[in-house]
RNA sequence: GCUGCUGUAGCUCAGUGGUAGAGCGCCGCCUUGGUAAGGCGGAGGUCGUGGGUUCAACCCCCACCAGCAGCUCCA
């Protein structure tokens, strides 16, 4: 007989076999009808199942004010979305359905593709399941009779499923709904009628299990709700995200542009956003010079044989804009000694390596039709050949290559004599240079090297957005030259410098990353000692500072263990901003050294940190954190002066006149509008003041004020509005209210 | 890169197999008005680019480019 014990304290006992539904009707009918699903131990279960035997179980029963209820029902939605896919699709292949934070999707393969018009059918059918409100009924099965189960309801993609990673467990359930029967882990609303609004959002494709190998399936995306209300308030959340959008922001204030002719994903500043990023970049260096650090200055390429000693080239050659040569051959020759290199691939890398090849553009005839990894090899040496003979080159030593690895060796070393270049994918390297332009010795630790440096990467056409994601960006990069010992305390200056910026700037909603390596994994350069205590400090001071933060096994670099302060979005996507990470690995490979007081060589431990991670994003992110409405420090313009009418031009002048000798970023509407039409024009440039000029003014030799959003601060002398704006400046006040 | 959708004036968008429209913005004139839009007039478009079908294409077809939503990726 299970005794439960309630969450105000109470306990009661029931009798065997009896639900978390019994238990609510046992309390109240109305909570009965009420409940939406329990939690048993912690474990959010259907209100159906029966209660395990045992003393002292805690149960809460959900309603539909409690959040975790809001995520079973749109898991039964997607069901109920499914189902009516089904009905309407006969032959519709269905891959998962989970809930989300938002709301749910359903991955499915269907013979005929689904398309947006089919929207509306699907929604009627699935208000008619709703309609009928039918439960939904749990039932178990054997794994064999499982799989069979699925496998007559011709669900392939389910039984492959079964058969690749469920198939341990010995039974699985299974949820029905009329005629309709998914495997499924559950839980489950009681009935369908409980889905008070839905609606369906969008279609996109998704890889079976995530892997971009897999066939791509159609992704269903949807919401839902209790109540009606609920979903018109989300929907119209999304309308205000929308809004906030730094694509949309951007464009409207001129702040930033990109143009398909100048290329994509390259982000042209615009005077205003350029003024924004000017006073940003001005704050952090100040900061950087008070805390230490020496601003340098590298170019936007570098040669690729540093490239090539960082490891940063090929390694992620697949993102990186091609190097550049100025043999005609070299361009292609490179890339078959990539080929050559890599040797005979197995099935997954020959595809990666076909994808590449194809991405780079290179044609290597009868590569396609070889199907041998040693026929691969072969096409590709013959290519070489021809690119030989055509150019007549002759590369010493390749004739008498007696095999592919030495052929690939020769070549690379032909390679390395031509003198390629790379945009610069890292500020790293060059920063290297600089810390061994000149002996150095433990007094001189740390070494502290900081640039706002732009990178180039070659990101995939599809994940190009606004500034957010782009394939040039200046990181406020910066580079720690430092003892094992000064490890610690350097890694917590940088840490309270990014918590300093984020704070400064009012983004509190963030996290942080603790990125760790993975256990057992070989991946990982440096020797376990150093990771061992490189990982601690890191957790001791990101917990010493009390930041909420997470611990991710496997998300460190290959370098190096990492905290990542990952800021969220207006729309709640997550981006990585700030950064600061250890490494064992540059030093090592470009055979960094100090001379210690033993007077022995030793080397240093490099940190890499950027506390904004890229102007641009960071930009892109302010945009939509204020909504364009920057606060005065930042504001491109501060001050809008505007006449009452002509007459006041001249006064209007002095006034525009005077804010600039003090600093002030000053513009007059000098135009024939009304005051009415210049205050909306100001307001909506979301400029933070205006002051107001007419006949009253210029007799008393004052300004009128108007705040940002309307309040009236009055009439004042200017001399008054220029102290208060000062201060602002001064002490980077933030909008009381984000506008 | 993949799937789906989109591309018409500076911006937001309407439009039809028969030579292109609105609002805002811009320019000019009138008005000189006190806190979110005064009035009138005007200029402005190779309808993303290149092919094809057609007597005729902004519209139909193909390719490419760019953008959007998502997937995969992100040193």
């Amino acid at each position: 007989m299970p005794s439960v014990s309630l969450p105000d304290g109470s306990s009661r006992v029931l009798p065997t076999g009896a639900s978390s539904f019994d238990l609510a009707e046992g309390i109240g009918k109305r909570l009965a009808q009420a409940a939406i699903a329990a939690v048993v131990n912690g474990v959010v279960t259907d209100l159906s199942l029966p209660l395990p035997e045992g003393a002292d179980l805690k149960v809460r029963l959900l309603t539909d004010r409690d959040p975790e209820s809001l995520l079973v029902l749109r898991h039964s939605c997607a069901h109920i979305m499914a189902r009516a896919v089904v009905r309407l699709f006969p032959g519709t292949q269905l891959a998962f359905g989970p809930a989300l934070e938002t709301g749910f999707y359903y991955d499915i393969d269907s013979p005929t593709p689904l398309r947006e018009e089919d929207f509306p059918r699907i929604e009627g059918e699935m208000r008619r399941i709703i309609g009928q409100s039918e439960p939904f009924e749990r039932f178990e099965r054997v794994t064999p009779e499982a799989r069979a189960l699925v496998d007559g309801m011709g669900q392939k993609l389910k039984v492959e499923h079964i058969d690749q990673e469920l198939g341990k467990q010995g039974s699985l359930s299974f949820y029905r709904q009329g005629e309709f029967i998914d495997l499924c882990r559950g839980p489950h609303i009681p009935h369908a009628g409980k889905v008070g609004a839905f609606k369906l959002m969008s279609l996109a494709g998704a890889y079976w299990k995530g892997d971009s190998s897999r066939q791509q399936l159609q992704r269903l995306y949807a919401t839902a709700f209790f109540t009606q209300k609920e979903l018109d308030a989300h929907l119209r959340q999304i309308e205000e995200a929308k809004k906030r959008d730094h694509r949309l922001i951007g464009k409207q204030l001129h702040l930033f542009t990109i143009s398909p002719l100048a290329g994509a994903g390259l982000v042209l500043w615009m005077p205003r956003g350029a003024l924004v990023r000017g006073v940003l970049e001005q704050f952090l260096r100040d900061e950087l010079v008070r805390t230490g650090y020496s601003p340098v200055y590298t170019p936007h390429v570098g040669r690729l044989e540093m490239y090539r000693t960082s490891g940063h080239f090929p390694y992620y050659r697949d993102a990186q804009f091609p190097p550049l040569y100025h043999h005609p051959a070299a361009g292609a020759l490179d890339l078959c000694q990539y080929r050559l290199a890599a040797g005979e691939l197995d099935e997954a890398r020959e595809r990666d390596m076909a994808l590449f090849l194809d991405q780079a553009k290179l044609v290597i005839p009868g590569y396609a039709e070889a199907t041998t990894p040693l026929l691969r090899l072969q096409v590709t040496e013959n290519l070489v050949n021809e690119l030989l003979r055509v150019h007549g080159l002759e590369i010493p030593h390749y004739a008498e290559a007696g095999n592919t690895v030495v052929r690939a060796r020769v070549l690379l070393d032909w390679l390395e004599q031509q003198d390629g270049y790379l945009l610069k994918p890292m500020n790293c390297p060059h920063h290297i240079q600089i810390y061994k332009a000149m002996p150095r010795s433990y007094r001189d630790l740390p070494v502290r090297l900081a640039e706002f440096g732009t990178v180039y990467r070659f990101e995939q056409t599809g994940e190009l957005s606004g500034m957010t994601r782009v394939r040039g960006f200046t990181q406020d990069d910066g580079h720690l030259f430092v003892t094992p010992e000064q490890v610690e305390d350097e890694l917590r200056a940088n840490v309270e410098l990014v918590q300093f910026v984020l704070r400064t700037l009012g983004l509190t909603d963030y996290r942080v990353r603790i990125g760790l390596r993975a256990k057992g994994s070989d991946k990982y350069v440096g020797g376990s000692d150093d990771w061992d205590r490189a990982e601690e400090s890191l957790v001791r001071i990101v917990s010493a500072l009390g930041m909420t933060y997470t611990v991710e096994e496997g998300e460190a670099a290959f370098y190096g263990p990492k905290i990542d302060f990952v800021v969220r979005d207006c729309i709640g996507r997550e981006w990585q901003l700030g950064t600061v990470q250890l490494d064992y690995n540059l030093p090592k490979r470009f055979d960094l050294e100090y001379t210690g007081a033993d007077n022995k060589a030793h080397r240093p431990v490099m940190i890499h940190r950027a506390p904004f991670g890229s102007m641009e994003r960071f930009m892109g992110i302010l945009i939509e954190h204020f909504a364009g409405a920057f606060p005065v420090w930042l504001a491109p313009e501060q001050v809008r002066v505007l006449t009452v009418s002509e007459k006041f031009t001249e006064y209007a002048k002095t006034v525009e006149a005077k804010l600039r000798a003090a600093g002030v970023r000053a513009t007059a509407d000098l135009g024939p509008d009304k005051v009415g039409a210049k205050v909306r024009t100001a307001a909506m440039e979301k400029i933070p003041y205006m002051v107001v000029v007419g006949d009253k003014e210029v007799q008393a030799g004052t300004v009128t004020v108007r705040e940002r959003g309307g309040a009236d601060l009055g009439n004042m002398p200017l001399e008054d509005f220029l102290r208060r704006l000062d201060q602002e400046n001064r002490e980077r006040t933030l909008p009381k209210t984000a506008v």
